[in-house]
DNA sequence: AAGTAGATTATAACTATTCTAAAGTAATAA
DNA sequence: TTATTACTTTAGAATAGTTATAATCTACTT
């Protein structure tokens, strides 16, 4: 309840109007401190899971981009058929269990910090991501 | 001409069929010393320009996948609407030019191995994709 | 040269995603 | 409040990339 007003405040503030889509997927993506990797569809079986009424797919899409907007998700680049999506945007890696089409994190404590040591004219770094890509043993 | 038998053993030698097809496929990718990153698209519309008999778009889906398959391509994970393949199988990264919607290789010289310090059980490393996204300044 | 397994092809089908335009809802002003 | 306005949601259509299908064709074996 407390954390609905918090979501609330969190969509106006950043000029997003709090709907009640917005604020029920908020909760799912940001109610617990863990860190949620999700696709499209992952978060609409979630939705339509714990959700009485439900949420059309258009809404899903739009507010993931919208959430993309603001920065309280990044997209991953994964070679699946579907996008993924993190709620944790700091800077961080990830695991992709092909088997089970899962993504893990990796913290930073569990990587040297990757160095470039190369510059492209007319170009910044914007990200730099590292896809660990797992395989049954 | 010489190159064309090399590719006509290539293919015969990994049990693949040396078609019309998957020759001219395989000049256009591994004719030149040069790393090549493609989408499929990409491919679709050199081969167009250089060849006079078409090859159809399921053809190249299927030959793309046979030599991803033999490990002549690897696929590179960008979050781009299309797949991304590379000539180059060895170990190296990626710069991505969002802008252009282009693939720059980073040479194993110009980045720190990326060290991973950490094992989930039951599986192993299948390979480690650095992506550096690069905007314009 | 004939038979067979494998390859190519056009096209249909499928999946993820985006677009559209109508109906609904939150914010604002009076 | 109420009315107005701008933003949202929605179902469904449209699109793009990719995969499946089934008929035709071709490379290899005998």
């Amino acid at each position: 309840m407390s954390n609905n007003l918090n979501f609330v405040a969190k969509l106006r503030n950043s000029g997003l109007r709090p709907t009640k889509q917005r604020i029920k997927i908020c909760e799912i993506l940001f109610g617990s401190k863990e860190t949620f990797h999700f696709s499209i569809n992952d978060l609409s079986k979630i939705i339509a899971q714990k959700n009485s009424e439900k949420i059309s797919l258009a809404t899903i899409y739009n507010t993931v981009h919208a959430f993309l907007g603001k920065g309280y998700l990044k997209q991953i680049a994964v070679n699946s058929e579907q996008s993924y999506y993190d709620t944790n945007t700091t800077d961080h890696h990830h695991f992709y269990d092909i088997d089970k089409d899962k993504l893990i994190d990796i913290h930073d404590s569990e990587v040297e910090p990757v160095k470039i040591n190369r510059k492209i004219p007319g170009k910044r770094i914007k990200s730099i991501e590292v896809l660990v890509k797992l395989q049954n043993t």
